[in-house]
DNA sequence: CACCAGGCAAGTA
DNA sequence: TACTTGCATGGT
């Protein structure tokens, strides 16, 4: 257990001198990457960018505007993100809990604690717990650990976690070995990302390039 | 042409 | 519970 703690601190300090610092997440607001966070489930993020565009240039990326907005109005906006009409529904599932819950200040809904937000997020219908995980740490700047398709698919691959392992385990797995610190699960996880587009795809195809070796 | 992307929920047995 | 499938655009 203290081995694959130092491991991930040792990963950690291998892909910061490789990479450099992230600046991750690319949005002006808080509400841009909650919105974002949704638009990215399972998609290449200049994609998300071009949605994101378009709600910029049609001046309606705010509470206010999405959320009296009709769905399929909203679904044509976000079109270049794929899923639009699946993502536009979990848009305003998202949009209907803030006005429920928090009588659509987005502000009351940061400023919450952690465990509180993650509960919210997680209670609406297509926010998963990276989704939720996403906003906390990229839009609220709490400390949740983002688990993603490459941190599972890299710390396997690697021996430092099961194959099998679950989210939670994993997320619980880095939040062991790490401190309690927010801009240093931003990085990581940038990190993570980073390196998974590069070197660990699914297939595989640069493997042997990877700077951690041992894919 | 096939494969992939910063997931999640619903359906099937 | 344990798999499988649908959702969809745009880049490599």
């Amino acid at each position: 257990m203290a081995l694959s703690s130092e491991r991930i601190l040792a990963i950690y300090e291998k892909l910061h001198d490789c990479f450099g610092p992230q600046e991750w997440w690319p949005g002006e607001t808080p509400f841009e990457v909650m919105v974002g966070a949704v638009l990215t489930q399972n998609t290449n993020w200049s994609n998300v960018t071009r949605a994101i565009d378009a709600l910029k240039r049609g001046n309606v990326l705010s509470y206010q505007a999405m959320v009296s907005m009709d769905r399929d109005t909203l679904a044509e906006l976000i079109r270049p993100a794929g899923y639009y009409n699946i993502k536009a529904g979990r848009l305003q599932n998202l949009l209907f809990m803030l006005r429920d819950r928090y009588a659509g200040d987005v502000d009351v809904f940061l400023s919450q604690s952690q465990e509180t937000m993650r509960e919210s997020l997680l209670a609406v219908k297509g926010i998963g717990p990276e989704t939720a995980d996403s906003i906390v740490l990229y839009a609220a700047g709490l400390p949740s650990f983002v688990v993603d398709t490459y941190t599972h698919r890299i710390f396997s691959r690697h021996g430092l976690v099961p194959e099998e392992t679950t989210y939670d385990e994993i997320q619980e797995t880095f939040t062991h070995a790490l401190p309690r610190d927010a801009a240093l699960y931003n990085e990581y996880h940038a990190l993570i990302v980073n390196l998974g587009k590069e070197f660990c795809r699914k297939t595989r195809p640069r493997c042997s390039e990877c700077p951690l070796e041992g894919c």
